[in-house]
DNA sequence: CTATAATGCGAGCATTCACTCGCTTTTCCT
DNA sequence: AGGAAAAGCGAGTGAATGCTCGCATTATAG
């Protein structure tokens, strides 16, 4: 079991070559569909794009479906590792400065992997991911809420959790609007819609 | 060509008949979406529940998107003519009135056939028909900018466009979210979220 | 009534696709 | 070195599915 390293330590290798072939697995299914939506993305052409056989794609995803979850999973995590940090750089900031902050990373959020991202909207059938995407909604309504409940005082009374719906429903419809948009979405326009959104949720806050 | 008609002028028989079977064939395609999902949905199975053949299906329709864009079509229409309505019985009403009106209306007609309308939005792929989506999407923008500038006086100085958007997007993201969560939805629940939204949007206004 | 057109039929074709299995190659460990 | 385990391979299988085509049935016109 243990064993003594001759010279280096050598890492695993055996493992090391799984670990790649499965991030070539995701990333060919990614590309295949980015490139050519997700008709095209069957389970012999990711294999054949990721270099690997079908054979082992099996070894590693019990169905194409899981292949396809992973791909949202490994987006959704980019996402919500930035929208964390937003969030824990925001928790002291006042109410105006506080949403500006995070509509402005709510964009920027949706703008990683812009292409990924409307296919994943626009083209996947969604079915069972529900827990998943469930989770991530339910943590972004979470945060929300314990930055309204921390910052009351300069708020209007008003329910929390229903305040939270409300911000993150509108937030998240404009960021989505401007991915969807997005070639004809100059710097300047979006800067505007900051600032609309903003004025948006925070007249509606106080 | 022309024919008297032996008694009562009837109708063209043929034509009836046809007509019958393209009905049957969307409202096949509709229920087996709904009761079944968009995988189930074959061709082979939708002639099946609509009691007629595959032939005579690919008689009518080119192929299975053809369906598919039909039923869409379908429910789109019905909406737009609930949206059409309130934006005609609205045009003269002072804001705060109006937007509670259209966000009311908003939700009710997320909520025809809301099973379908769920199955629409989460199942299918969209593409290619990005030119009826849109042309509905900009028959929405345009009633809402010709409303808001003939109430400019009651509104502070803002480009109607953009504000058509932020109206748009909030209230569509707050009606969406209402269906989705349609179960757990009781009245109260939707007069709070009326309330909210129209607070939020008239706040936004002026 | 008969000819002609419209409508409907459904077995079957061609294709695609997710997935399996028996085998080879590579890596690890002593 | 040598054997075992891990990783990889890819032709093949069976099932599903979109769609066609030759024929049957029904309606219309003269």
């Amino acid at each position: 079991m243990a064993r003594k390293p001759p010279t280096k330590p050598r890492k695993n290798a055996s493992q090391e070559r799984s670990r790649a072939t499965v991030d070539a697995l995701i990333e060919a299914t990614a590309r295949i569909l980015v490139k050519e939506g997700f008709e095209k993305a069957s389970t012999n052409r990711i294999a054949d794009v990721a270099g690997v056989s079908v054979g082992s794609l099996y070894q590693y995803f019990p169905s194409k479906e899981a292949l396809v979850a992973a791909v949202i999973d490994r987006h959704n995590d980019a996402i919500m590792n930035v929208v964390r940090a937003a969030f824990a750089g925001v928790a002291d900031l006042p109410i105006e400065k506080a949403v500006r902050r995070l509509v402005t990373v709510a964009i920027e959020a949706h703008h990683i992997d812009p292409n990924l991202h409307r296919v994943l909207a626009e083209q996947i059938p969604r079915s069972g991911h529900l827990a998943e995407v469930e989770a991530y909604s339910h943590e972004i309504h979470a945060l929300v809420r314990a930055y309204l409940e921390r910052h009351r005082k300069e708020m209007r009374k008003i329910d929390p959790a229903l305040a939270a719906f409300m911000c993150v429903s509108t937030i998240e419809a404009v960021a989505h609007n401007t991915v969807l948009n997005g070639e004809m979405m100059s710097e300047k326009m979006v800067k505007v819609l900051v600032d609309e959104t903003t004025r948006m949720v925070v007249g509606y806050l106080r």
